[in-house]
This record gives structure tokens, sequence and C-alpha cells, in this order.
DNA sequence: TGAAATTAGTAACTACACATATCAATTACA
DNA sequence: TGTAATTGATATGTGTAGTTACTAATTTCA
């Protein structure tokens, strides 16, 4: 049952993240990170398009967004040039958290499939992104 | 990102699930499954071995058993050996469901990972279950 | 046997995840 | 140019998904 076990792996991959980042002492979710990320990768970009970015509903974006707001990680805005929209940018501390927490992230990523090999690992990803359509 | 692939996964997996099921008439969405298909398998089983059967939370597989109660296709009674524990099994409203539900699901599951071949499905497969530790 | 530890389920709380509706601002086009 | 269609964000509602705290029932074991 490909959905069951996708969802199994989801669900060991989101637990792994949270247990990483507690035991460093961050407070932060996969989803949040994933927002810290785009933001900084893209400063000013606005709501929708961060969403779209990451993959994630324009819905659900506001709270996570709010919740890194509230942590004092990002700022919000509102665009120059369409004043409907609202522009997201990393504040000094978020900045500062993310340099912190990026080595954390990537190490934790060995650990979501530590059971396989490296070749392994590979084979895996690469199918993972070609059922993705990427 | 090994984190990431495996979220949008679920996602794309999750909205084949919900989609497919909404144009076949039926309203119930993936853990719901799963669950009646734990408790068809074995009837008479409490809510925590449910849980654990098909890996959720204790208190989340309370609010799935409550909303598969309200559809009626499952019946709640108490353990004659256990009073604490509520015995789950599946109503004839139930059954009769499941049969007409089962083949859409079965169906459904090539979609997920429809940009594979079988033998890449294949391999895909089985090195999730690796991963799993299975 | 009786107090302590364990276990089943629920409640409350946080955080996604998405659908749909609404509002405001912007863009398209007749 | 003015109205219609689109778009960004928020609000609302449903359904997970897990944590912690709590109650009630059961087991363990000194």
């Amino acid at each position: 049952m490909p959905g069951h076990v996708i969802r199994r792996l989801n669900q060991m991959s989101t637990q792994v993240f949270t247990t990483r980042m507690q035991e460093k002492g961050f407070d932060l979710t996969p989803v949040q990170f994933a927002a810290l990320d785009a933001i900084r990768a893209t400063p000013g970009l606005d709501q929708a398009s961060i969403a779209a970015k990451i993959a994630y509903d324009r819905a659900t974006i506001g709270g996570v967004i709010e919740r890194l707001l509230q942590k004092g990680y990002v700022a919000r805005g509102v665009s120059e040039k369409d004043r409907r929209a609202r522009v997201i940018t990393l504040t000094e501390e978020g900045e500062q958290a993310y340099l912190r927490i990026l080595p954390v992230v990537a190490e934790l990523q060995k650990d979501i499939l530590a059971n396989l090999t490296a070749e392994e690992r590979q084979v895996f990803l690469s199918l993972a992104s070609k059922a993705l359509g990427a």
C-alpha cells in the first residue's frame, strides 16, 4: 500500500525533525523551517509566492508566518507594487537563528533514512523525485 | 532534502486519495479508511490496539473513530474483560461501504506512483519499507 | 490486601493542511 | 473607461497529528 507507507515515512520524518530540534533547544517545526528557508532565499516575497515555492496552501502559510512573526524571525510589510500583498523579510534575529539551525537540519536529514545505505538513499531520493514529477 | 521530498510525496498521496474518493462519491479520509480496514481485519479490537496497528496516536484515533461512528460504519461497546477499553466493531453498513470502497482504494494506489514504472515502484516500496525498519 | 504503577480513553492545546467563502485591490477587456 | 474577472490575504470549518494532563479502571507487588 504506497499511500500507507508514504504516510508512515512522513510521520517518521516529522518525528525525527521535531526530536532533534528539541534536543538542540530549538522550537521550529518542519514547515516553519521550510518557510524560513524560502524567505531567506528570496527576501521580500509575498505570502502567496512563498506558499507556491514550498508547495503549501495559501491559507496554511498565513498561520505559519504568523508564528514566525511571533518568534521575531520575520517581518511583514505591505508591498509597494501591490497593496494587497504582504511582503515578508527575515529579521536579524531570524538570520541568526537560521544560521544556528541550518546545520542541525542538515544533520538530521541523514537520520531520516538511517536504515538505508548511501546508495539506497540515492536511489530512493531519485525515485521519489521522479514520482513527484520533478 | 529527504524530509521535504517525503512531505511532498505524502501531500500528493493524500490529494490523490481525496480526489479519487470524491469522484466516486465517497466521504472517507485516508486515516478513516485505514482504521476501517484494521477494524474489519480484527473485529472487537480496542482503540489503543487499533492505533498501534496503524501507527497512530491514541488521542488521534479517538476522533477518527468518533467520525466513523457518526457515519454509522462502526459501533462502540465496552469490553467485558476490561471495562476501560472500548471495543470497536464494523456495522453491516460499514461492511457494505468497505466492500464498495476497497476497489477504489486499490485502484488509486497505482495513481500515487503513476510517474514510476512497475519496476521502479517495486524498488521504491521496498526501500521505503526498509527505511521504516520493516 | 492495599497502595503504587500502569493502562484506556478523553479533553485541551498547538500546528499543520486544505476547501470554500469573503473582502479588497488590481488587471483585463469590451 | 467602467465593469468583470482575477488575485492576495483572511476567516471559517473539517480532519488529522501529536503532547500533556486528567479520570477511571486494572494490575502489580510489597
